[in-house]
DNA sequence: AGTTCCGATTGCAGCGCTGCAAAGGACTAT
DNA sequence: ATAGTCCTTTGCAGCGCTGCAATCGGAACT
């Protein structure tokens, strides 16, 4: 049995199929009779239109697409969380798409793939790109990316500024009173900015205490997970000088490095204080709890889509801007103790 | 300026239209010096197949829907991580959405739904789903359900061995000596059937091994998150005679309880022993590291794609099977210490 | 009453592709 | 040389909808 289509209301109601479309997307003038006609078709025939030939027709498909590096993880899922609801209230399906931080792959999303027509825009939060792959990418992809990139003015960016917040965050463990930090997390090559802007902050917040930055404490890790933040911990801990605290550039490195402290015999915080980065809910739960930087998750992914959206509907190619979602530094016990 | 469009590859490389979708698509009989003048042509113009233009002409969007209640729930976020390329693999899109778990908002994607034409088929993980809700679900839509349901014949179901696993794991914690065993998680109404397949795993131990089981220990909750874990532990550890041994029906449950049970200074697996499941990546790095049971996350995901594309594929209504992925019991520091 | 005006409704064409079946062309067999 | 065969290529129509501009009909005006 056929799916029913616009004309068989049409026929129904005894209008065009024109005014039926009217009706569907609530357009312009209709009187209330007509309306109230037709819709009784469309119930009593149970229609509902094809998104397929609407897509075909408008030329979009009212879908976007937001692309992480990884789907399980917490801070990617959780920012997930946010962004389907805000697209969804702007009528836009949202496409994920997971990338495993490859460069690569990453440039062949933003790049001129067969898959354009699937979606109106982009949010990415890419990993692996350089600048000159979002360079390369494809001009008529309305773009917004996430994380720490600076916009070269063709696309909008949106971030928390993680200086200020990376700051903080060693602040914090400089005023609990601790003298030997280190740092878990840099990546001093070109990708890797999201990490160079915390190691930044934990520069700045040393010279604002004048405290001397000891370079041997800033560890460089690939990647930002749990095991990274074990394994560096593990090498911080072998020294004949370990550090009192740790600023790591993840929760999920917090958790590692103090899943190995813990290991080792330590107390988290009074041998070894540590702080973390993304407020995931594990860092609620876990013990000790995490002390973090809490991005503004739910603000990241408003104006991300919000942007996207005034992106997309525009006619004429708009500035990129940077806009910054606020965060907030959240101690917990593994800096403060129980 | 346009994009490109078969007709304009068709007048460049000399052929019609009909002869570069064919091209283009792999399909049938064409000669290598055709093939190779659209393939040149092809390249010239940069074109790309408009696959809302496929998409209306096939009927078929490409897409599949994965439903689950939260994204941000490790063992979902892990799953859907198995699904994507499982159907990429298979040429298909994997759309994402996320119910909270709500009967409604299932119901309503299982149903008539106008987002029907986005998808050609769905894997739904329900939560909130009565078993009269999938019977008045669209006849239309190729499905397969994930977890604990009995499908009524119309549709797949893919999942583990609930009752064996759970059986394993309590029959762990009675061979690791303890006797007086607690169970998080049992949800004693009708949608609860997943949980009610681990408290029978659980009674089921224990009649194997001739021990009486203290109702009072089994312990519902809503949800399988931390803090359901956490509010549990609190309570049995409240009462004059606490269990020696907690079986959780996630890994997440178990996290929380655990949480609870080292913050009253009490020894995991030492004074209390906790095993989980899920397998969720958390459980290997927290402290100490959650026994769990380890459904097959690959497989189970395979085991959907496969079997809902071939659902799609099909022209004629097949007959709903039940299929069964691995699953095994993975013992860590929370029952054999360390 | 005739004309103008304006809002509601309609018809047409086309979005870019594919399914189908027929046409065309090359080659073989007689 | 002619008919038959087989494979490649083509043309047509249509997927179901919307943009656009024209049309229609009644209300308002002179």
């Amino acid at each position: 049995m056929r799916e029913t289509t616009l004309r068989d209301v049409a026929d129904l109601a005894g209008v065009s199929p024109r005014t039926v479309s009217n009706v569907v997307n609530g357009y312009a003038k209709v009187t209330d009779s007509t309306r109230a006609k037709v819709e009784a078709a469309i119930a009593e025939l149970g229609y509902r239109p094809n998104v397929l030939a609407r897509n075909l027709a408008t030329g979009r498909s009212g879908q976007i697409v937001v692309v992480v590096p990884y789907l399980d993880t917490p801070y990617f899922a959780e920012l997930l969380q946010a962004i389907i609801p805000a697209a969804r209230k702007l009528g836009y399906n949202v496409l994920i798409d997971q990338t495993d931080g490859d460069r690569q792959h990453e440039g062949e999303l933003i790049g001129r793939g067969s898959r354009r027509h699937l979606f109106d825009g982009m949010i990415i939060s890419p990993l692996g790109l350089a600048q000159e792959d979002l360079a390369a990418r494809d001009p008529s992809l309305p773009l917004v990316v996430l994380g720490e990139r600076v916009s070269d003015g063709t696309f909008d960016h949106v971030g928390i500024d993680d200086v200020a917040a990376s700051t903080e965050a060693v602040a914090h463990l400089i005023a609990i009173g601790r003298r030997r930090i280190a740092a878990i997390g840099d990546q001093p090559y070109p990708t890797g900015e999201a990490a160079q802007l915390r190691t930044r902050g934990f520069r700045a917040a040393h010279e604002a205490a004048g405290l001397p930055v000891d370079e041997s404490l800033i560890i460089g890790t690939t990647r930002f997970n749990r095991i990274d933040g074990a394994t560096a911990m593990a090498a911080l801990l072998d020294r004949a000088d370990p550090p009192d605290a740790v600023f790591c550039y993840s929760d999920l490195v917090a958790s590692g490095a103090i899943h190995t402290a813990l290991g080792r015999g330590l107390r988290v915080p009074e041998d070894i204080a540590v702080i973390g980065y993304d407020d995931i809910e594990d860092g609620r739960y876990s013990q000790p709890t995490i002390s973090t930087i809490s991005p503004d998750k739910k603000a990241i992914a408003q104006l991300a889509v919000d942007r996207l959206v005034l992106r997309i509907a525009a006619s004429e190619p708009i500035p990129g801007v940077e806009l910054r979602a606020a965060h907030q530094l959240v101690p917990r016990q593994s800096t403060l103790g129980y």
